[in-house]
This record gives structure tokens, sequence and C-alpha cells, in this order.
DNA sequence: ACTGCTGACTCAGAAACGTTTGC
DNA sequence: AGCAAACGTTTCTGAGTCAGCAG
């Protein structure tokens, strides 16, 4: 199989580059290797094995409309361990006198303890709905003494806590070694299903412990007590002909249902805000890349007919209902800026955030000039995750007019787009092509951005290391459009000093190479002796090395620079048609393993597979 | 046709964890 | 060699999207 030969090449090329970018260094590497060559051979044959068994469900017939599987049988989830109370010496206190807390309240207790030094303990509304919730949880007599956060004293809790987790990193390799394996069985058992005679990856096989609610933002619930998941709370989903899960011992399932037209294999309802939780799929399983595989083809359709859809919004913009006029705008902004949707969301249950459709008048200011630049429109807005939304766009002019229309005779707390919702804009998208909502756009120019971005930064004389920059910077300019922060690592500006100085140290080390290698070719000029050629070159070998290395360092510095506030993995995960990035792998002989780590590529195995060197997305 | 509500699914960054690197 | 810092990976679970249904 051609396909087959490819991913062999591909890893040998990785294993030599490897060497190449480390000559000569250090024996430790070397008889580590030689170290390694058993275990080696047991690997490459279980490689090999699990290759083998690998499901290559692509190239199955797919299932009728609505069903998802035929056969499913799973252990259920695997429940949170219990409560284990405090130490008779680690004490709570209230009002400076030491209180022994009833087992349910002194649980809450820990919850608070434990996250006694973040910022979030120091916010009026976590405090305030932590103290609530405790309080209903405490008995009576608890009750009647314990009335205010402040004079409760956590730090003993805090103290225990901090000192358990040092403990545990301080355990001997021996100890960790068997907690890991403790940790494995359970993957083993809990971990795994089987869905169509397959055995298949669970993504979240735990039920998510007891604990406090932390949300994103200024978040309204922050603090509140998430309960603890019990069996009773569970509703099982499994295949009728498989063996039902048993539930743990002296309790039942909430109820057990054989529902084929859903994905889930467990659910609950979660206390905070009333929603469903599931247990699902690992993204490498069948149904999550099918759905996944399938979302990259639907905006490979947009990308048809997305030159009438953007002729017609450009019309509506003058069209005589307002209605369609705002649907026209919000469009614009959806395509050209890859905003959200932006539902409309229960106030006062959920941090104030917005998308497309929710935008406010106080969202938006216009500037009529800015900087040299006409019909400027100012965003700035908290958007999921309240993650900040600040961008100045120059727009059209009949945009422009469009919201000044629309924002006239409004308070700065009303709906921009007052006659539009999503529901209506995915309605509308609907009829235009099968399939289409609005976040397919961000998909569509998600993608087709890399597939741009790589076509005009690649250069095929670059090296690896070149090349990667490369696509890391198409990568990056996707991120900035879709807006994927992050804050900036800790530690950042401490590394990037230490790149710096490492960056000043090899600069110094080429010069002084310079200079050797300038004496070696006087001396040899000189003598014209063998020894004094070979001198030559070696020193001529060791300056190219090392102006390698510099460059290499250079590179990653540059790349260190832009990255500080940008993730790039979200949109690696889950908007960038894998494909393009294999074919431009395979184009220009960069390994998939540069650019896909192992959980990357079980996700992606689909596209690995079928993807060559001349696909368009 | 719109409204409100629910269910099921994707997508999101932070934090925990494990491995590598550099001193 | 040994250790801590840095870095990459994995886990966690909250926050969205969107379709379908009842009224």
């Amino acid at each position: 199989k051609p396909e087959g030969k490819m991913k062999e090449k591909g890893k040998k090329s990785k294993e030599k580059s490897e060497e190449e970018e480390t000559p000569g260094k250090t024996r430790k590497r070397k008889s580590k290797e030689e170290g390694e060559e058993k275990n080696n051979k047991k690997a490459k044959k279980e490689k090999k094995e699990e290759e083998e068994n690998k499901w290559k469900w692509w190239e199955e017939e797919k299932k009728e409309d609505g069903v998802k599987w035929t056969q499913l049988e799973h252990r259920g989830p695997y429940f949170a361990p219990l409560y284990e109370p405090l130490p008779d010496d680690v004490q709570f206190y209230y009002d400076g006198k030491p209180l022994k807390l009833s087992l349910a309240t002194e649980e809450i207790a820990t919850f608070y303890a434990k996250m006694l030094d973040h910022e979030y303990t120091t916010k009026e509304i976590f405090q305030n709905n932590f103290f609530n919730d405790w309080r209903k949880e405490m008995t009576s007599k608890e009750q009647k003494i314990i009335k205010d956060l402040d004079k409760c004293d956590f730090r003993e809790i805090h103290k225990y806590f901090v000192d358990k987790s040092e403990a545990r990193k301080a355990l001997s390799k021996e100890e960790k070694q068997k907690l890991k394996e403790e940790a494995d069985k359970i993957q083993e058992e809990y971990g795994y299903c089987i869905l169509d005679g397959h055995r298949e990856k669970i993504g979240n096989f735990k039920t998510e412990p007891p604990g406090l609610f932390r949300g994103r933002g200024d978040h309204p619930k922050m603090g509140m007590l998430k309960k603890r998941i019990m069996p009773e709370d569970v509703v099982i989903n499994c295949g009728k002909d498989s063996k039902i899960p048993e539930p743990p011992e002296g309790h039942k399932w909430k109820e057990v249902r054989f529902d084929n037209t859903v994905t889930w294999l467990a659910s609950w309802t979660e206390n905070i805000q009333n929603t469903l939780k599931y247990i699902m799929l690992n993204p490498s399983s069948k149904l999550k890349g099918e759905k996944d595989w399938q979302k990259y083809e639907v905006a490979r359709r947009l990308k048809d007919v997305v030159h009438k859809i953007r002729a017609q919004y450009q019309a509506d913009w003058k069209s005589k209902e307002m209605k369609k006029r705002q649907r026209a705008v919000a469009l614009y902004f959806i395509d050209k800026l890859a905003l959200r949707a932006g539902n409309e969301k229960e106030e006062g249950e959920t941090a104030d955030t917005v998308g497309c459709c929710s935008l406010r008048v106080e969202h938006i200011k216009l500037h009529p000039k800015l900087d040299g630049q006409e019909h400027v429109v100012e965003f700035d807005f908290l958007g999921k995750d309240s993650i900040r939304y600040y961008n100045k766009v120059s727009v059209e002019k009949l945009v422009f007019k469009n919201l000044q229309l629309f924002m006239k005779n409004k308070d700065p707390a009303d709906d921009l787009f007052d006659r539009l919702n999503t529901s209506i804009l995915n309605r509308h998208l609907q009829s235009l092509m099968d399939g289409l909502s609005a976040k397919v756009f961000r998909t569509y120019n998600a993608s087709i951005t890399l597939q741009e971005q790589l076509k005009a930064l690649t250069n095929s004389e670059d090296n690896v290391a070149g090349k990667l920059l490369s696509y890391n910077r198409a990568n990056r300019a996707v991120a900035i459009l879709c807006n994927h922060q992050r804050s900036t690592p800790k530690t950042f500006e401490k590394s990037m000093q230490n790149l710096q100085t490492k960056i000043d140290a090899k600069k110094q080390q080429v010069e002084e190479a310079q200079q050797e290698l300038k004496k070696a070719e006087d001396e040899f000029k000189d003598t014209k002796d063998a020894k004094a050629e070979a001198n030559v070159e070696k020193k001529k070998k060791l300056l190219k090395r090392l102006e390698e290395q510099l460059a290499k360092l250079n590179v990653q510095a540059t790349d260190k620079e832009e990255n500080k506030q940008i993730a790039l993995g979200t949109s690696k995960l889950n908007y960038l048609d894998p494909r393009i990035s294999i074919a431009w792998c395979k184009k220009f002989g960069v390994p998939i393993e540069k650019i896909y780590n192992k959980t990357q590529r079980e996700k992606f195995a689909w596209a690995i597979d079928m993807a060559d060197e001349d696909f368009e997305f």
C-alpha cells in the first residue's frame, strides 16, 4: 500500500533529522538509545500489531440516518472517591475557637479551604454563594453557631492539603509507579467501551467530583456547591443486547435506556445550572471522528457557494426590510470577523457575554474616520468564556450607515440587532445551503485562511525548523482571526530572557569559530600540509553547525514572542481541516509528528490515512 | 411565526500532570 | 548526577451552538 510506505518513510526521516540536530551530542543520548534497543524491538512489534488493529471506520459504509451504533457495551461511570474525614489534629476554627464539624459540613469546608490562595475566594459573590450553600448543609446546631464567614478560619485545613500534595510529589519512584499502575487499571476497566465490535476509548469516564462551582468571568453562581453525583442520579445508555453495567454495591441507576440515536453512554443533571452532563467517547473514536470529518465537508461545500452568499448579503444591505438588513450586516460580521452566532442567555444565570446576534449598542463604537481609515467600527465585548474581543475594523460604507441606523434612538444596553436572533439567522442560512449554520463560517474561514497562509509563507528552501515557523505563523493567523487567547504564561518574561542570554552566548561562539577558522586557513596557506587542511575542514564544519544553532534559536525567539498571548491549540484541534496540514507536511517533507502529537494524530487518524499532498480544502 | 425550553453535541482555557532541559 | 525550572501533554468541566418540540 502506498499509504503505508509513506508513513514508514515519515518515521524514518524523523529519527534521522533528530540525530542530525544533535550531532555527536554526549554519550548519554547514545547509550540511552542502545539500552533501549531491546525494548525498541518489542515496542515496534506492538506498534505494528496495534496499527493492524486500528479500526478504519472511514473506509466503511455509513449508517442510516439518525442511528449512531448497533452495539454499545460499557462499565458505567467511575465514581469520584468518597470523602475522607480530616485527621483529628487538623481543626476548623470559628471565632478563634476550634469547632468539630459534622462530616457533611466538614467536607464542604475542605472545598473552600483548598481554594484559599485562589483569587476566587476573595470575591464577594463567591463568598456569599458558598456561605449560603454551606449553611444549607449544616446541622441545625452548626447553623446556630456559624453565622459569619469572616469568623471562619480554614487555614489549618488549607495547610493540611498543601502538605498532602507536597508529600505526594515527594513520593519515591516506586511509590509513584504503583499509583500510576492503579490509575492505569481503572482506565483499562472503565475507560473503554465496545462499540460495534470495536474497543473505543471514552473521553470522560469519571463523574465530576463534588466541589465549589467556578464559572468563567463574572459568574453570578460562582462559589455555589456542586453536589456529589450518586448512581441514583445517573442514566445509563447502552445496547439492548449488551451487558448492563453494574451500579456500585448497594445502589441503583436512575434509569437504563437503550437509545442508539444518541452517542452518550451515561448522563446526569448537574445542580448549578440544571443542565445535562454526559459521558461520551474520546475524539479518536469513530463517532467523534466521523462527525468531525463531516464538519469539514460541510465547510468545503460552503466554499463553493460563499461567493454567491456574500453577493447576496451585500445586496441585502440595501433591503427595504429592516429585518433583512440586520441579518445581512450580522452575517457580514460572522463571515468577515469570525464572530460566533450569539444565542440569547438568561439574565442573571450566567456571566454577561455576547456573540454576534446578541451584541448590544454599548459593544461597538462608530468612527467615521480613525487613524487614516474610513468607516471604522470599534468592537469591545466579552465573548465565550468571558474572553475580550477588541478590534477596530474598517467596513463598507453601507455597513457603517446601517449600523448608525440600527443604533438610532437606542440605549447602550439595547440590542444592536433587535429584529434578529440566531434561529432566524440559521433558518436563513439553512435555506441557502444544506447543513449551513453560523458556525460553519468560522470553520470555513479558519481552514481557508490556513491554506492560504501556508501557501504564502512556506519556503521550500527552508529547513524543517524554518518551515515549522511558517506553519506556526499560518496557525497563528487563524488563532487571531478566531480570537483564541491565553493568559501570558507566568514565566514568560523570565524564559524569554533566558532565551536571549542563550542567543548572545551562541553569537559569541559563532564569532570565535569564525576567528579560529581564519586562523586555520592562514596556517594552511603557510604550511600547505594535509593536517592543516583537515583542520580547516573541521573548523568550517564547526562554524556551520554553530550558525545553524544560532538560526534555530532566533527562530524560537521570534515564535515565542509572537505567541505569548495567543492559544494555537483550539484552532488546530477544532477549526483547521487536518488534511490541509497533512498535505502540507507531505508536500514539504515535514514529519507529521512535528505538528501533531500522539493524541492529535489519534484524533486525526482518518485524515492522516486519506490525505495526500495534493489535498485542497 | 415567534417564544421558550430542552437535549445533545462542539468548542474553550485553566490547571494538573509528566517529561525534557539546563544548570 | 541530581535537581529544579521550563515546557509539552492531558484532564477537566464550563460555555457555547443548534435543532426540535410544544404551545
